[in-house]
DNA sequence: CAGCTACGTAAGTGAATTCTTACATATTGT
DNA sequence: ACAATATGTAAGAATTCACTTACGTAGCTG
């Protein structure tokens, strides 16, 4: 988990991720996409394929890149593990709130239901 | 979005915001926790804070700090969208998977539906 | 084979990250 | 006012990161 989410830590890499997405393409192309040079985007992409989050096809000279689906979802599922033991903050806090105010009114009038 | 995701990508600061996800805890208390010296996690706590993922309440010289249920929120829902970009993959992958069979499947059997 | 194309890898650099120890500051209790 | 407690901050060392230029290497193509 802590590669992957390094990996997407990164700008440049999350971008390489959107261009792979839906289109295998080759490192040159990707590249093109970018001002930094062709050999930083190689190094994002190694980066990218050791966290699992691309795969590569080489073909002749050519390696074409696109984006993992497997190893997306799986941090993707990891993430919302680490969400469920948050997400209920939500409720709780909503319900301290709740209760916080209710205890104002108390203070404001111990025992009245007057209005 | 960047600031949020680079503060989760460590294990410490992880580890942090599971401690004060339920309640709220003391600096020097969750500095127990770790191994690590207590102005490390002095430092952990305001990358944390900056980033929008935990707040904090003075009290006295104490300082409770407490996972921030909205920043966190807000960063699960770009993770989601994020998601969203590239969770259709697996669907688009199984659907070539299956054109792909069947594609070897006719190679075998140019016209034939004969099993 | 010679040369071109599409890459990855090596080596080095500057900036950022993570940690440590030492110190400054605020608050509470005597 | 004084000491103890809880904590942040400063400064510096070690490591990691993102980048650059230079180079190595497959594979195609004349």
């Amino acid at each position: 988990m802590d590669e992957a989410l390094k990996a997407l830590a990164d700008g440049t890499r999350r971008r390489i991720l959107a261009l792979v997405s839906r289109e295998e393409r080759t490192a040159g192309d990707i590249a093109g996409h970018f001002t930094v040079s062709r050999p930083a985007i190689s190094q994002h992409l190694r980066v990218l394929l050791d966290a699992g989050l691309v795969s590569v096809r080489g073909d002749g000279t050519k390696r074409f890149y696109r984006a993992d689906a497997l190893g997306l979802d799986a941090l993707r599922r990891e993430m919302e593990t680490l969400w469920r033991g948050r997400l209920d903050l939500l409720k709780q806090e909503a319900e301290a709130e709740a209760r916080a105010a209710e205890k104002a009114a108390d203070a404001h009038e111990p025992e009245g239901e007057t209005s």
